[in-house]
Formats: structure tokens, sequence, C-alpha cells
DNA sequence: CATATATCAGGTGCACTGAAATGA
DNA sequence: CTCATTTCAGTGAACCTGATATAT
């Protein structure tokens, strides 16, 4: 048996289900999951570790509770996953002398060239997702996206 | 603390994300899946519980490999789903005797019963996440994300 | 022999809950 | 006292892998 089953996708699904924009959301989910994962998981990166990367390069030092916040992660996932990065070196956790319920994180150099470099691979992953659109479509995707996901 | 964390929306996230097709995909699946699962899961179900019912309900009689190609779920978590709804009551398992390898899933009164209550919640689930778009742009989106789903 | 099916045992990433410790 | 932040311990669903027994 080589079958591996992952990757393969579903053919002729109910018409229950092809008729929602659910299915076909959840589909087009997966495949972009996957392809991120594939290709920053040859970084050894996942895409929360490309996300709290991102939002601490562009948001300069936070707390790890608004890193979260932005990213729609959960405060106690965030732990580890600041661990994976902190012991990477990418970034840096220090108490803030402000405040010290917080922890101050801060983009390391290493995490910013890093960053950089999975950049490269993000793309990459996106524009495989959108291969079958025209540039017009994929703003026009983007978009309709952007209206549903931002409603209150 | 009340917090909850959950279902609460990531504001502003980095701009390398909100660049990306893969964040608003995710985002918006991830937004669908709890619609779907907060409707189904009054009822008592999964979004897979209704997937296999829907697929037994249109197909007629199938095997579970069957049945797991359709949905692109997994022959391995077939089991257990299949589990459920036989010891529901919704679905009934017998060998083929045609070729024993295989089980003969069908479903019962009782599952196309459930079947249509279910269609409602999942009919509501969808009107819900797709509240902010026209029926045009509902359209629209579906042609494109079929696009990105069904591409080679 | 090779292939397909159902099943089991397990792993991983992710979303989420609840509680504790600390401090504003 | 109330509220926010970090951390830990743990759950649940979904996705995936590998192996086994059985039959084609």
């Amino acid at each position: 048996m080589q079958d591996s089953d992952a990757c393969v996708q579903p053919t002729d699904a109910p018409s229950r289900l092809t008729g929602t924009a659910s299915w076909y959301v959840g589909r087009a989910a997966l495949r972009a999951q996957q392809n991120t994962h594939q290709h920053l998981g040859c970084a050894g990166f996942r895409k929360w570790h490309y996300g709290v990367l991102a939002t601490v390069a562009e948001l300069g030092p936070s707390t790890q509770a608004e890193i979260g916040r932005r990213l729609g992660v959960d405060r106690s996932d965030m732990v580890a996953l600041l661990g994976d990065l902190e012991s990477a070196g990418y970034v840096h956790r220090e108490p803030d002398p402000t405040d010290r319920r917080r922890n101050r994180v801060t983009i390391t150099d290493a995490g910013k060239q890093q960053l950089v470099e999975l950049d490269a691979l993000v793309l990459a992953a996106n524009d495989q997702l959108l291969a079958p659109l025209s540039p017009a479509e994929r703003t026009q995707l983007l978009a309709l996206l952007r209206r549903v996901v931002e409603a209150p």
C-alpha cells in the first residue's frame, strides 16, 4: 500500500455540500494550510511561528497577549509558540519594567533575517494556491473574503 | 476572568498576513467551522457526521472507502465516524456479499429524517457566514473558491 | 504475486477550557 | 476587590501515518 490518502482531492462530493460556501471555504483552507505547512516546514517553521514573527516585526516590541489578539491565537498557545522562537534565538522575552505582569517580546536580528526568507516561502505557497486565478480574480477573491471575515 | 478568548476576531493583523489569500481563507474557514459546529452541535452532530449522512443519502448504499473518497475524509477516521452514526441508528453497516472486504453502508429512515433537520442547521450556519454578501456576490465567491479547490 | 478494504494504534498541529500565580 | 497577564494542565476535533488481517 502506497496510498497515503493525504493531499488526495475528494471527488464528487454530495450536492448538499457542493452547494455550500462552507464546504469550499473549508477545502480551500485545507489546501492553503497544506501549502504553507509544506513550504514553511522545510525551514522548520509552522504557520503561527511566521505569524508571530511578522507581528513582532511590524509592531515592534509587544506583549504576548497583544500578539495573540492580533493573530487570533489563544494566550495559552502563545506560550509554547514564543518558547520555540525564543529558544531558537528569533525573539527575545523580557519582563516589562512598567508593568511586571507583561513580557516584552522583541524580534532579534536573526529573527528579522529569517523572516525575510520565510516571506518568500509564504509567497510561493500563496501563488500555488491561487494558481488557477488571474490577478484580477485574486483581488476579487481577497475582497470578498475580507468582507466575510471582517463582519461584525 | 470571563475572557473566553474564543470567537474573538483578531484585530489589525500584520500586513504580511492581510496581504495574503491564505490568511483570509483560513480565517473564513475557522468562522465557517465555528458556525456549523455550533449549529450542528446543538443536535449532537459534527460536520463529518453530516457529510457522511449526506453522501450515503445521495449515493445510496456505499462502502466506507468510497464515502471517505467523496468527502476527503481519511479511511481511518471513517471507522469511528460510522461507528457513531450506526450506534445512533442513523446508518446500517453490513458486509457486502459480493466482495467480503467491503462494508455496505446504508442510511436508515431515522437517518434520512435526521438529515432533513440537519440541512436546515447547515443552511443557517451558511447564511450566517455569508451575511455580509449579496446573493450575486455569494455566487461569485463560490465560483472563485470552486476554481481554487478543483485545481489539478 | 499485487491490490483494496476495514480496522487499530498512535502522532501532530491547532482551537479551546479552566485554573493558578502574579501584579496593576 | 476587580481586572489583566503569563503559565500550566488538559480536552476535543481534524488530519495524517503505519501496520495488520482479510479478501480480491
